[in-house]
DNA sequence: GAGGATTGCTACGCTATCGGTAGCAGCTAT
DNA sequence: ATAGCTGCTACCGATAGCGTAGCAATCCTC
């Protein structure tokens, strides 16, 4: 008699990572990550980088990013990537290298 | 005089970059694959996994995720990666490791 | 230092997406 | 047969996202 599947036992997600996707799972949280790889940008310059996003989404983003310390702001220069943020592009590296397999046709 | 920061020469985003981001962008999208690392689940299964998701939002990231062939759907057992969706794994998993820098506290 | 351009950011109203609950038809096990 | 489980849909209120306009502050140029 076959287990029946709902049954196997599985680890359950730990929290940190709930709150990793739940952060990711966000419209343009992780294009914002992604756009600032090369160095930082201001907000208006990010703005056009993620193809022109809302600036109220972007703000919210921003802060949100910020609470996570993934990005932080400097004075003059606008906004950059933390250590963790650095971190975090090594992850979407690989999500860009992921990314060649997707169809291009899909939509 | 310091070059204006939004003149910075960038490579620009990917097209398949920016869908990855966009698939990866919507809620729950993530941590369905990430559900589905171990083996497959069927429907219900999964809801219970993802933490009680509403049907009608997890119906909608399957058949996303069924277009973009990161999961597919098996007859009598559910849900499964596709290939490349083991591949997507590979990336999330490093995404857990990540998530360990995470601050606990905030919110 | 007057003028205009650029900056970060907010307000507003609309649409799309999400979320919760209920429930249905098909299958399965007893 | 019947009771439970299954995948899935319908409905609808709540939330998030979008697009545009615009404002105050700063910066640049003359």
């Amino acid at each position: 008699m076959p287990q029946r599947i709902q049954n196997i036992r599985r680890a359950p997600t730990s929290a940190l990572m709930c709150q990793a996707l739940d952060i990711g799972g966000r419209r343009w949280a992780l294009r914002v990550v992604w756009e600032l790889r090369v160095g930082p940008l201001n907000f208006r310059a990010l703005q056009a980088a993620c193809g022109h996003i809302s600036p109220s989404v972007l703000q919210r983003r921003l802060h949100e990013l910020r609470e996570q310390q993934i990005v932080e702001k400097i004075p003059r220069l606008g906004y950059r990537l933390s250590a963790q943020g650095e971190t975090l592009f090594h992850v979407l590296a690989q999500l860009d290298k992921w990314s060649a397999v997707l169809k291009k046709d899909s939509h």
